[in-house]
DNA sequence: CGCGGAATAA
DNA sequence: TTATTCCGCG
């Protein structure tokens, strides 16, 4: 997968978090952020799944970036996130007004959440995300995975 | 902008 | 079920 970045947690295989934070290289994502949309089980690409891809990839910091708090991220440029998602999903009319839409059905997912007042800024709910993703996973040796809610 | 209902698609 | 599309409301 991603050699470099990997990190092995109770079987579940890991990547650590590209962030400019100084405490990030405690935290780290779960490979469901980088499972491939072959993969068995999987069916097509979801959109937070998307939306941690672009995150992972520093050629799109001027796009989305993560900031604040853990979990955080900005969308600096909403055109071409809608953009590209919909190139990844055939949807050349997409924008940010429908994919906004998809992100508030998260709300009550408790996958993502909005963080008020800040513009375009929203906030996953990692710690909901990991158990429904892993719930064998002993989340009482995996601390560095609840920080967020 | 951000929200959530409603209809519809795949 | 997860979006996509459209839209009225604050």
């Amino acid at each position: 997968m991603r050699s470099g970045l990997l990190r092995e947690v109770r079987g579940t295989c890991l990547c650590s978090i590209l962030a400019p934070w100084p405490w990030a290289s405690r935290f780290a994502f779960p490979d469901w952020a980088y499972k491939p949309e072959s993969s068995p089980g999987s069916r097509q690409i979801q959109l937070w799944h998307f939306i941690l891809e672009l995150l992972q990839k520093e050629e799109y910091h001027d796009v989305i970036a993560w900031q604040g708090d853990y979990g955080e991220f900005v969308i600096k440029d909403p055109d071409e996130v809608a953009r590209l998602w919909g190139i990844r999903k055939c949807k050349p009319h997409m924008n940010y007004d429908k994919l906004s839409r998809a992100l508030r059905y998260y709300y009550n997912k408790r996958i993502l959440h909005k963080t008020k007042g800040k513009r375009f800024t929203y906030k996953f709910n990692f710690s909901k995300v990991v158990l429904v993703n892993y719930p064998l996973l002993d989340m009482a040796n995996s601390s560095l995975l609840l920080v967020g809610e």
